[in-house]
This record gives C-alpha cells, structure tokens and sequence, in this order.
DNA sequence: AGCACGCCGACT
DNA sequence: GTCGGCGTGCTC
C-alpha cells in the first residue's frame, strides 16, 4: 500500500497524508497535483510532497481522488525553495503554495444545489424554505453562492441543510477547471481514405463538385500528405487549420464543411496555447556598449568569479539594461535560463519591447496582470522541454520552475514591491531570488542607482561584489536641484497655491521650448484629510482608524485602506458649521491648479486612480513619450525606469510629506524616490532642472539630493542606524495581533509582550499602536523584535512561533490574528 | 481557510 | 419550548 503527503492550499503547515488507490500507485509521483477530498465537503487540489510506505495511525486515511498531471509540476529545488521561504518568514507552506501557482492550476470545488428528483413533496416549508424552492424550481442547478445572492436576506447555508435533510433537496460538490486550454478547429484526412486508391476515388467522385475538389487537394497539399500516405503513417501529417484551408483555397467555410460530411475531412480541437509563437521579424542583435558599460560588465564577471552576488550601482540614465542584455546573452550562449525581475510598476513595454528585440521568443513575461491562463501556460512551458530561456516578470515569478537557471537580475532592487505585505507569505522577491540562485548555483545580480542600506552594507562587508556605472549613457548631465523653501515662501506670500515662483518660472520656460515636465507628490486624491474650520472635525473612516481622503473627481471621501466611499457632509456633523476646508494635498489637487495656471498645457496625471484600467497606464506613458502631453503628474510610478527625451523639469512639490513618514526607513526611501525622479530630467542637449520644494531644506537629505550624493546618504544613515540598533545592524520581526474588539486585544498584545520578553528580554520592544491603529473593522497592534547579530534567527523563530502557539491555545483569544513579518520593509 | 459541533438569547 | 447566533476545534 502506498501513501503521498500533500500539500493544501490552505494555511496549515502540517502535511497531510492520503492512500493511493491501487491503480494509481504507479502514476504518482512527487511534484504531481492529485484531488482530496477535506473536511466533510470540500475539495482541493494538493501538491505531492512525499510518496511512501508508512500507513498513519490514529486516524482513517483518505483516498486521493484524481491525478491531475502525467508528470510533476514542481522541481525538487523547488519543494526546497517552498520550505525555506514557509520557514524563514514564518507561514504555512499552504500559504506558499497558494502564492507559487497561478490560479489556474488549483482548482477548488463549489457546493451546488439542486431539486432531488425523489422529492414526492408533502413536506411543510418554512418561508425561507420556500424561498430556495422556489429559487431552485426556477434554475435546474444553482451553486450556493448564487443562490445566496438570490436569497440575500437570510443565511443560506442553514436553510439548505435543513432541506437536505428533509430530502427536498440534492447537493454535489463540483470541481471546476478554471484553465481551458485555448484550441483551434483543426482538419484531417479520415481514416477510410488514408489508401491512395480511396483517395484518387474520392477525389474522382468530387468531379461535379470543383470547390470542394480544390479544397481537398489543397488540403493534400497543406498537410504535405503524399510522403504520409505512401509511408501509410497518419502521424506525418502536418496540421491544418480550418480557418487556414478556407483561407488558402479561397472558398467559404460550407465548401469545407460539405467535405466533413462526405466524411472525408474530420475536424478536431488542436491546442493552441495563448503564448507569442511569432518570430520577431526584426530581431535585432545587440547595441554596442559604451566604455564605462562594458567596464562594468567586465566587472561583474570578474565579481562573480568571487561572490555569488554582485551589486551593480548605476546612476539614473546610465544604460543599466543594456549591461543586463549583454550579459543575458553571455548566460543564453551558455545553455542556462535568466530570470528577470522588476518591480511591480516598472514593466513598462519600453522595456518589453527591447528585450523582445534581442531575445524575441526566446523570452517570456509573467506578470499578474495578465491573463491567468497564460500564467498556467508559462508555467507549463518551464517544465515542458522548451522553456523560455528568459523570463521577465514581477515578484511572483520568483516560484517558476527553471532547470537551467544561470543569473537572476534584481532590477531596481531598493524597490519596496519586492516585499509581499499582505498576505502570507510575507517575501522579499529579492532576497528570495538570491536563495533561490544559491541553490540552483547560478549567479545574482542587483541592480540600483539607489541601493538599499543592505545591500550596500553587504558589498561594504564582502559578502556582494560590486559594479559602477558612474556616468550616464551619452554623458548626458545629471540635472540641478534647486532647493525652495516653501516656508518661507508662504510667510513671504508668495506662493501660487503648491507653486513656488521658481517652479513656475522653470514650468513656463520649459512650455516655452516646447520641453516636458514632470510633477511628483506621493499621494493620490485631491486632499488626505477634511476639516471643520469651526471646530476641527474631521471625517473618519467607520472601518479604519484613518481619516478620509476627499476626491474632487468623484466629488467623494474615501478611505485608502478598504475603500469605503462616502458623500461629503454639507455640514459639519459636530458643530453645525458649513465650512470644511481641505488640508495637505494629492494628485488631484495638484492637477487642478496646473490646469488653472497653464490653460494651454495638455495636462496628464498617472497615479492609482488613473490607471485602474489595465491598459491606462500605457496610453499615459506612451501619449507622453509621442509628446503628446506637456505636463506629466504622477505619484511613485512616474519615478520609475523610464527615460524620456524630453523632460526637462522635475518638480518635487512636497518632499516633507515623505521624509515626515514615522518610519526608520524614510530618510533612505525619500531619497531614493527623489534621485530617482530627478533622474527622470536631463535631456541630450542640455541639463535638466529639477525644482524640490521643501518646508525643511535644512536636513541632510535634501543636500544629499541636491547633490546626487548617495555615499553621504549611506554614511549618514548607517550612523543612525547603528546607533539606534536597526537594519543592517540587527534583523527585525514585527509581531502584529488583530482582533475586533480593542479590550481583548490589548490584553492579547499585552500577554505576548510579556512572554515575548521573559524569553527574549529587551529584544522586543512594544506592543505599540502603530500609525494606522485600525483597519477594515480589526483593532491594530504591533511588536517589534530586534535580534543583533550572533543571535541564531531560527532559535527566536521556535521561540516566536511557540508563544504564539501557547497565547492562542487559551480561551478568549478567539478570532485572534497573530502574525510575523521577516525583514519589513 | 471552511465547516461542524455545541452552547446560550428572542421568537413561532 | 426551538431557531439561530457565534465560539471552539479539526481537517489526512
């Protein structure tokens, strides 16, 4: 007898063991997808982990169900890269699983119900009763939460058992294959007439019936059918699409059609799959190198002769990627396979298409806008035995297979999306990324103009090679920041609204040449928080500790958090006042007043509310690259990898709303957001200008901007770090607890800082109510564990994860969330 | 995560 | 009295 542990998609970190019925002992094996039932109804699809020999005791074992694949799906370096990520950020191998496969590959059964057709009736219905019979006598099937939609008012789920039970009702668990392969009506030659002699008879007979007669043997033709017959071997022919024959013979689709009848052509579903097959047509080779690019990957390859992982510290502009062409094309004439990885915002198709241009379908890109199905068939084609050699994608595409993984490019690797909030498993792609190398033994590259303390810190101690592009591509220079302080301009008067007179001198000089201009705040809306000028009201969220961000578009207050969306009070609800005026500013507010001050300027703004729709984010990057718009206002997502000719004025309105985040971490990430936004200006023929309105110009950031000076940034910041024990200095683990009601989570926040603290002692610091104290209805609080160096990291995981155990297990925790974050971000 | 079982308030 | 609410614990 043989027995499989799986994995379930669910968050649970024991593995679960089911019997292999006897016909299917020999098709299983490790990394296959099989169907379990679980629990009393439900339905899932595992992952393989073991096969073994070992009946379990103390309980009935299950068996599977279904085997969904002929071969694994997973690698073995695979399981062990699931294992360590489940570990090391401290979640449920489930909650891996769920994050490593597309959608599509995990299917998942639905409750459906229906009428029982033995149902003789007599029995009496209660209202609600009635109101699913009837539901019921209407459709012939409906799934639960359908019919939960049709019954709205009352819980379904009860009623329905009820009815079960009665016998009035039948119900059947449904597995449902979200993945449909995407096929094309295909033509053959039939059986019978695979015999020359049928044939020319066939052929014979079509005498009266020309167009059909050319189709046939156009079809011959097509299919390159006369070697296949005379060798009597079907399996040469080559196939011919439908649509293809009709097209190639010039009939319509009946003249076909007629020889499918005759039963001399048959039809058949071929699978097409959804990925590019086109060759690029222009598929260009690669741009020659600069000196200083070529520098650099010289000493990338000289870096990775020592260091498995090399930093490649470029400034804004330098031609970074096409260093990472070049030396993709070195690991593909090696035989080995390239992961790429951007951030989430920074697949752009300017990127796209260039790789394309060199890599043509040589290349993939995964990335969680697209598609589901071409996720699943992306993932297919990595295990089948002609898997892209490149791969550019997001975060998550860190889990596909690769057999012959060379390198792994971080690209902007200071970049925060690498890190996962929400929801388990919490990862940093590019920490992952450089495990995932390491035992695949293939090399990693990181790429920054900007790197994060960290990395820096790791080059700085050996453990990271490094690399420099000091210049940028076609010595382009840099641009100058001009510090304002907007302060003192407002107690002067004079401001315009956001704009300083330097600003607006620069905007209107910039228009004047017919050059472009780009405006960043970081904060989206018209204005984060409303208030009473009476008495100081202002409006809150109802689900989050937050106050609301009022959108001018929508004429709306909503919250960023949940997205609750209401009107704006005529009055103040407190006080009775009609005068509520806005405080602070976003986006929306910024657009405004540019269209007020510059009527004639074709004005676009880029920022989540703008690019909802999938494509939007393209068309505004696109109109403004053709040149099309003038000024461009964004929030983060203009401040990426994008370079544009034209721009010669960046205007930073309020570096303080970022440099005041209470975080550790703001000064660096402040920086990074404004060198890499200033880097956006610059354009060939002269030096861009970048205008940083500030109240504090005083800080040292801001001179580091000013002056280009990450070195001073790094050292500046390294001291404060140091001094008050944070990355790189020590590791952290931030311990958050939820719970609905504030008293039983202040008692649980409590109760685990003490055992925390009795094992760990002043390691842990808290519970604190962090900025946000509540979100979507869950009262908020957070630990923070600080473990320096020499302190072993698994030692305090066994530790976190056994408090937590004990701290759940007594009663009145219940509905409880408590959970870890490995390295925040 | 779901889902079943089990224990207490407002209704036929 | 029961229907229906939610707290508790298990799922191979």
């Amino acid at each position: 007898m043989k027995f499989i542990d799986v994995v379930l998609p669910l968050p649970l970190s024991s593995l679960f063991t089911y019997a292999l019925p006897a016909e299917l002992q020999d098709t299983v094996r490790v990394g296959c997808r099989v169907v379990v039932p679980f629990g009393a109804k439900k339905i899932y699809t595992a992952i393989v982990w073991e096969v073994h020999g070992r009946r379990p005791e103390g309980y009935a074992v299950k068996q599977i169900l279904e085997v969904l694949d002929a071969g694994p799906v997973l690698l073995p370096v695979q399981q062990d890269f699931w294992r360590w990520i489940a570990e090391y950020y401290m979640c449920a191998l489930g909650d891996v699983y769920k994050a490593a496969l597309p959608s599509g590959m995990k299917l998942e059964s639905e409750s459906r119900v229906a009428l029982n057709e033995e149902y003789e009736g007599g029995c009496s219905l209660s209202a609600r009763e009635l109101a699913v019979f009837d539901a019921l006598s209407r459709k012939p099937e409906l799934t639960l939460t359908q019919l939960q939609k049709i019954c709205g008012d009352f819980k379904v789920l009860r009623v329905v058992k009820g009815l079960l039970d009665k016998g009035v009702l039948a119900m059947r668990e449904e597995v449902k294959r979200s993945y449909k392969p995407r096929t094309e009506v295909h033509v053959r030659l039939a059986e019978a007439y695979f015999d020359e002699h049928r044939l020319h008879d066939a052929l014979d007979g079509l005498r009266r019936a020309a167009k059909q007669q050319a189709a046939l043997l156009k079809y011959l033709d097509l299919a390159d059918a006369m070697a296949a017959l005379r060798l009597k071997n079907p399996r040469m022919l080559s196939e011919v699409g439908r649509k293809q024959l009709i097209e190639a013979t010039g009939v319509t689709a009946a003249v076909c059609q007629a020889l499918v009848e005759k039963g001399i052509l048959e039809t058949y579903a071929y699978e097409t799959g959804r990925l590019a097959h086109t060759e690029v047509a222009d598929t260009i080779g690669l741009s020659p190198l600069s000196g200083a690019q070529t520098a650099a990957l010289a000493q990338i390859r000289h870096s990775f002769e020592e260091h498995p992982v090399c930093l490649l510290h470029g400034v804004t502009s330098s031609g970074k990627t096409e260093v990472y062409i070049h030396l993709i094309h070195e690991m593909l004439a090696q035989g080995k396979q390239v992961l790429y990885l951007v951030p989430e915002i920074a697949l752009t198709t300017q990127l796209t298409e260039r790789l394309f241009r060199v890599f043509g379908t040589r290349m993939g890109v995964y990335h969680s806008k697209f598609p589901d199905a071409e996720r699943v068939e992306i993932w297919q084609k990595q295990m089948s035995g002609a898997p892209y050699d490149l791969v550019l994608g997001v975060r998550s595409s860190v889990f596909l297979p690769f057999r012959r993984l060379g390198l792994v490019i971080v690209d902007e690797e200071h970049e925060q999306s690498y890190k996962q909030q929400e929801p388990a498993p919490r990862y940093h792609a590019r920490n992952a990324a450089i495990l995932l190398a390491q035992k695949c033994g293939a090399y990693t590259l990181l790429g920054s103009a900007t790197p994060s303390l960290e990395t820096y810190h790791n080059v700085r101690t050996g453990k990271y090679g490094l690399a420099e592009l000091t210049e940028r591509f076609g010595h382009v220079q840099l641009p100058e920041v001009e510090v304002v302080d907007v302060k003192e301009l407002r107690r002067k008067r004079r401001m315009s609204g956001l704009f300083s007179p330097q600003l607006l001198a620069e905007m209107r000089a910039a228009l004047e040449r017919k050059e472009q201009i780009i405006l960043f705040q970081n904060r989206r809306g018209y204005a984060p928080v409303v208030e009473c000028h009476t008495c100081g009201w202002v409006p809150k969220c109802q689900n989050c500790d937050v106050s609301l961000t009022y959108h001018k578009g929508l004429n709306k207050l909503t919250c960023h958090y949940c997205g609750y969306t209401c009107n704006v009070p005529v009055q103040c609800p407190a006080c009775g006042e009609a005068e509520l005026r806005q405080r602070g500013f976003g986006t929306e507010k910024v657009e405004d007043e540019v269209r007020g001050l510059f009527p004639e300027a074709v004005v676009a703004r880029m920022d989540l509310d703008t690019t909802r729709a999938r494509s939007a984010y393209e068309h505004i990057l696109g109109d403004f690259q053709a040149g099309k718009t003038d000024i461009l206002i964004g929030t983060q997502m203009v401040t990426k990898g994008l370079d544009f000719d034209r721009v010669s004025v960046v205007g930073i309105l309020d570096a303080d709303a970022m440099l005041n985040v209470p975080d550790f971490r703001s000064h660096e990430r402040a920086f990074q957001l404004m060198a890499q936004v200033a880097g956006r200006a610059g354009r060939r023929s002269r030096r861009g200008v970048v205008v940083l309105q500030t109240k504090s110009p005083e800080l040292s950031v801001v001179r580091q901007v000013v002056d280009n000076d990450y070195m001073g940034l790094y050292a500046a910041e390294m001291a404060e770090r140091e001094a008050f024990l944070f990355p790189p200095f020590c590791r952290l683990v931030y311990v958050y607890m939820k719970h609905r009601q504030a008293d039983v989570l202040e008692r649980l926040a409590e109760g685990m800082g003490q055992r925390l603290r009795a094992v760990l002692g002043g390691r842990v610091l808290g519970p604190d109510v962090p900025p946000v104290a509540r979100i979507q209805l869950l009262y908020i609080r957070k630990l923070v564990v600080k473990i320096e160096p020499g302190i072993s990291l698994s030692v305090v995981r066994r530790e976190l994860s056994r408090v937590r155990q004990e701290l759940m297990s007594q009663p009145g925790c219940n509905g409880a969330q408590v959970y870890f974050d490995v390295d925040p971000a």
